[in-house]
Order: structure tokens, then C-alpha cells, then sequence
RNA sequence: GACCCCGUCGUCUAGCCUGGUCUAGGACAUCAGGUUUUCAUCCUGAAAACACGGGUUCAAAUCCCGUCGGGGUCGCCA
């Protein structure tokens, strides 16, 4: 009996079909959130998810892009069953062999729309024989002559008159479908069932439901979700980098013969397209990004794409987690969770209907708790993969004999373990601890505070410590015998601990800034140690 | 501008549908203390919101209307 209704159920309700359908013109960014929101419905009611590559516009759509599209998806570890193939791992899909549009997996492809032109042309005449659609130069045109009535998940009852509406192109003069026309056949091809997208097209939704009709097409189930904005408002959006980068341009070069004059002898950008970046004819994120590099104007770029934030050391976790915190939750004060709890609890009924506004400084502190709670081991690797796969070429030399030394790189990573809001901050707080010597610099207000203060009295503790130093062997040279000593000395000068510690650190790091005294200086390990304080020494006025 | 949508601490939000339990809860950020050899962590505490105005009701953050504010669409972009 159980069975049976089993067995009817089957047949007579249809298994959940989602979908994302980015356009292959550039990196994947917050758009993301709707990715993931259609996998995880997908997932939780055992349906099918398809990636699909909406790439009807030929001026901008490329393979490179559909490539790091398909390589984030992977990286916030995002599958799916239909589509470009699943690679296994994220780096896999940028390889120079794969090509998204051709290596594809499932039974409604292709899954790129530039492949399907015949399909669309067949409805196209559908359309065009009922009388729906036009010739308009060159174009053809839907006629938008109904009112239009549709329920959206999320926003509710839409209903828009006739005469609000207007007619609109479903294919290009190029002979190219427009994204409209695309979407409505592809997803009735492809079964899709739930239609989850950002807000902004809750008006298009209008054009989609008329021409599901005309073509008697069933009606998926629309999902809008809320925008992501930026802190002040704006809708986040790769233009972003831009804006940073031309202001910082703009300070550099107030005028454009400046401007001319520098981008000649830096020559990295073609002047012309410089200069139409500075009049803000364009918001190219590439150049903006050739600005903000070291050798030109040295900026810090607002992490946008996925891969931004895969650079900077976020945890493609928690990313995750973040955000589908923004415009979802699942209630009961609970904001921290995994997958496989997305996965559960994911509902379409929580959705917000407000916009919400990316907050860094919240996705940082969630970022920091979550490398707080791994295993040391597990930070560890993460900081070696972190280090290979992202780093620059200078950063990874820099680090090379700590990471070629597997007792030292377990010292710092447990040295800054609690100390990393993201995988890339111990090797910009530790980089003292790979110069193989004295500090390259010492912070003045450092040196005056705890060597020069008080009559120079750091300098006299750094020469007793150097003392003591002196006589530790190499076999006893650890943190935990380190610490000891040192508490030895601040009792026999009877000086609370922090006027020993301090200036010992100084010498060390060059800062007043450092991990814990005794495991800095068994990383520094002895000779350098004491080297570092013999040097320090010198610094000593008169 | 027209049309559509939205409006709870600075920010993300819980609560709203099914009015009373909300002197509105949590998180991030902020501030003040405490622990600590610096930094970070950690602990304690504080300040901080129902956009405004009208209704409906014994009772409104919760229902209705208006105003204001924000976002979206109005492309042979998606």
C-alpha cells in the first residue's frame, strides 16, 4: 500500500528543477547568492539543479569567463547534474582544455544558448503564426497587449495593465534570441520548476509570464530574491573596483595631461583607453585592477567576485554561510551553520523582501571564528594550499623556508591561528619572522616607548636577557623554556613581565606587535635571536 | 518621469501572515570595564530601532490608508 502511494506521488508530482543561468561577460560575483539558493532547494527536495550559460549576448560573452564562473561554483563547492561538466575540483575548470560550452553533461542540452538557435527559431515561428510576435527593422517583437497577472513566492500578487506594458524584442537583428525569449523556452525545455533570481527581474517576470502563455508553456514558480547592496546604498556591482580605483586616479593625476604624461612612462595600460577610464566612459574592473598593483598606484581593491574573496583568505564556507544570510535565515537566532544545515533548512518561505547591505566587517568576524574552530592541522594545510594557490610570487619566496620546514611551519601556524581574521593575514602579521635577521625597520614610536623610555632602561634588559639567552642550547630552545627564562628575569629585575617582553619584542619584530615572546623567538630560532638583540643594542643614543 | 517592490538598533535580522506574552530578542560594529608579556582571543556591561501621519481596535511593530525615503524596471544587456 505504501508503495502504491509512493508510486502515484512519483507519477503525478513533479520533482523540483532549479536552475542558474549566469551570462558568461565576467567573474561571478554576489549573484552568486542565487546560485546557491537554488542549489540548496534542489538539493533538499532531491530535485535536479542545471547550470546553464546564458551567452545570447556575443559581443561579451566568453569562454575564459564561463571558465572562472564554473571554477568559483566549484570553489564554494556548489555541483550540479546538468550543464557544463561537474569538474572535480575548482581548478580543473580554468584549465585551458575545458571548454564549458562543449564538455557538457545531461539530457535537455545544450546548455549554452548560442547552441540552441534553432530551437528558439521554432517558437519564433510559433509566435509569429499566431499573430503574438512582429518583424520590427530588422527585429522581432512580442506584443504586449494583455494585462498580466502572476504570484511570486516571495513579492506576492503582481499585476501590471496592458498599457504599462510594451512590446518588447525576442530576437535580435544578429538573429540572436534576446534573454527573454531564451529563458522561457529553456527553462519549459529543460522542466525547470522553480525560477529563483534576484529582484531585478520582478518586471521582466511580466514579459516571461506572457510569453509562457502564448506559447502555452506552464508557469514555473517565481522566487524573487532581494538585492545585495553596498554600505552606502548602491547595488554592488563590479563597477565598484572602478569607482575605488579612478578616485585614487584622480588624486595621483588631478589632470589629464598628468595623466597622459604617467600612463606613458608606466605603459602598462594603453593610454587611451587611461584616459577614457579617467573620463568614466568605462568602469573596466581589468584596469582597474592593473591600477591597483603595487607598481602602479597600490590599492586596496573592495573585494567583489567570488574570487576576490577567495584571494583575500575567506573560507569558501563561509562565504557560503554569509551569504545566503543576506535576505534568508532560518530563524532561532541561529546565523552560523554548514552546508548539509542549508541543505535542511533551507526554505523559500524565509526569504526577505528587503534589500540588504553587504556588511565586511561582520563577514571578517564570522570568517575569523570559523578558522578559530579548525583543527591545527587543518589551518595548517589550509595556510600551505592558501600559500601556493594564492599568493604572489614575492610573498611565496618570502615564506619558502618556514613552509620547507615542517616543524617550523607548524610553530607559526599555531602562532597565528587566533590571530587570522582570514588565511592571508599571518603572512602579512609574521612577515618579521622571514627576513633571517634583524628587523629591516624599527617602528620609532616602538623604540621610544620601550627601549628609550625610562633612561633607556629597555636596553638594560635586553643586555641581561641577551645573557641569559646566550646559555640556552638549541635542544632547549622552545617556547614554553623560553617563557620561563624570561619570567626568571623579569623576577630577578623585578620588572612585571611586559618591560621584559616589550623590549625583547622590538628587537625582534622591530614592533610592539608579535604572537606570544616565546613562540616568536623559537621560530626566529637562536643565532637570529640573539643576533636581533645584539643589534638592537646599537640603536642606544649616546 | 511612469510603473513595480521595499521600509524593526549604524548593519544583517527575529517578531508581522494567525493583533495582547515586545518595557522589541540575537549577531556584527561601537563604547566602558576585566583577564593578558604586546596584538589577538576571552569575559562582563552599556548605548542603540518598530520612517512619519492618520485610521480600525479594549489593545498595533503586527491590520488599512496616505506621506516621505530607498531599490528595481522602462535596452536589438542579462
Amino acid at each position: 500500500m505504501k508503495t502504491q502511494v509512493a508510486t502515484i506521488r512519483q507519477m503525478t508530482v513533479k520533482s523540483v528543477v532549479t536552475r542558474f543561468a549566469p551570462s558568461p561577460t565576467g567573474a561571478l560575483h554576489i549573484g552568486v547568492r542565487t546560485a546557491l539558493f537554488n542549489w540548496a532547494y534542489a538539493r533538499q527536495h532531491q530535485g535536479q539543479f542545471i547550470v546553464r550559460l546564458e551567452d545570447t549576448d556575443q559581443a561579451r560573452s566568453s569562454i575564459e569567463s564561463a571558465r572562472r564562473i564554473i571554477a568559483e561554483l566549484r570553489w564554494l563547492e556548489v555541483d550540479w547534474d546538468q550543464g557544463p561538466r561537474c569538474v572535480e575540483n575548482w581548478r580543473d575548470a580554468l584549465a585551458k582544455d575545458f571548454d564549458p560550452m562543449a564538455d557538457q553533461v545531461g539530457n535537455c542540452g545544450p546548455y549554452c544558448q548560442s547552441q540552441r538557435l534553432q530551437i528558439y527559431e521554432q517558437y519564433l515561428d510559433q509566435l509569429l503564426t499566431s499573430g503574438h510576435a512582429y518583424h520590427d527593422d530588422g527585429a522581432i517583437r512580442f506584443r504586449m497587449d494583455q494585462d498580466v497577472k502572476f504570484d511570486d513566492t516571495v513579492y506576492g500578487h503582481i499585476e501590471v495593465k496592458a498599457k504599462e506594458l510594451e512590446d518588447f524584442v525576442i530576437r535580435k537583428a544578429d538573429g540572436f534570441p534576446t534573454y527573454h525569449l531564451a529563458v522561457v523556452v529553456d527553462d519549459a525545455l529543460m522542466a525547470v520548476t522553480h525560477v529563483i533570481r534576484g529582484q531585478e527581474h520582478l518586471t521582466n517576470t511580466t514579459k516571461h509570464v506572457a510569453l509562457q502563455d502564448a506559447l502555452g508553456f506552464d508557469r514555473p514558480t517565481f522566487v524573487h530574491t532581494p538585492s545585495v547592496l553596498n554600505a552606502d546604498g548602491s547595488k554592488m556591482s563590479k563597477r565598484d573596483k572602478a569607482k575605488v580605483a579612478r578616485k585614487a586616479l584622480k588624486e595621483h593625476c588631478p589632470e589629464e595631461e598628468e595623466l597622459m604624461a604617467w600612463a606613458i612612462t608606466e605603459s602598462a595600460i594603453v593610454p587611451q583607453e587611461l584616459l577614457a577610464f579617467y573620463r568614466k566612459k568605462n568602469d573596466s574592473a581589468d584596469i582597474a585592477q592593473i591600477l591597483a598593483h603595487p607598481q602602479w598606484l597600490d590599492l586596496m581593491l573592495p573585494e567583489i567576485d567570488v574570487a576576490d574573496f577567495r584571494h583575500s583568505g575567506y573560507l569558501s564556507q563561509t562565504l557560503v554561510n554569509y551569504m545566503v544570510l543576506l535576505g534568508w535565515n532560518p530563524g532561532g537566532d541561529i546565523e552560523r551553520f554548514d552546508r548539509e544545515f542549508l541543505i535542511e533548512r533551507f526554505s523559500l518561505d524565509r526569504i526577505n523582501k528587503s534589500n540588504a547591505k553587504f556588511d565586511r566587517k561582520k563577514l571578517l568576524a564570522f570568517n575569523q571564528e570559523s578558522i578559530a574552530g579548525l583543527e591545527h592541522d587543518d589551518f595548517k594545510d589550509r595556510l600551505r594550499v592558501f600559500k601556493d594557490q594564492e599568493l604572489s610570487d614575492d610573498l611565496r619566496e618570502q615564506f619558502g623556508s618556514i613552509f620547507s620546514d615542517d616543524q617550523r611551519l607548524t610553530l607559526f601556524a599555531q602562532a597565528y591561528h587566533r590571530r587570522a581574521s582570514t588565511l592571508k593575514d599571518p603572512f602579512e602579521l609574521g612577515s618579521f619572522l622571514t627576513v633571517d635577521g634583524p628587523p629591516l625597520e624599527y617602528d620609532q614610536k616602538a623604540v621610544e616607548k620601550v627601549l628609550n623610555h625610562k633612561k633607556g632602561q629597555g636596553y638594560g634588559v635586553l643586555e641581561e636577557i641577551h645573557k641569559v639567552l646566550k646559555e640556552v642550547g638549541d635542544d632547549q630552545w622552545n617556547a614554553e623554556e623560553l617563557e620561563s627564562l624570561l619570567k626568571n628575569v623579569s623576577d630577578d629585575l623585578q620588572l612585571s613581565m611586559r618591560f621584559v617582553a616589550q623590549p625583547l619584542r622590538v628587537a625582534i619584530s622591530g614592533s610592539t606587535v608579535s604572537p606570544p615572546i616565546g613562540i616568536t623567538l623559537e621560530i626566529v630560532g637562536r643565532e637570529i635571536a640573539l643576533r636581533c638583540i645584539e643589534v638592537c643594542q646599537h640603536l642606544q643614543p649616546g
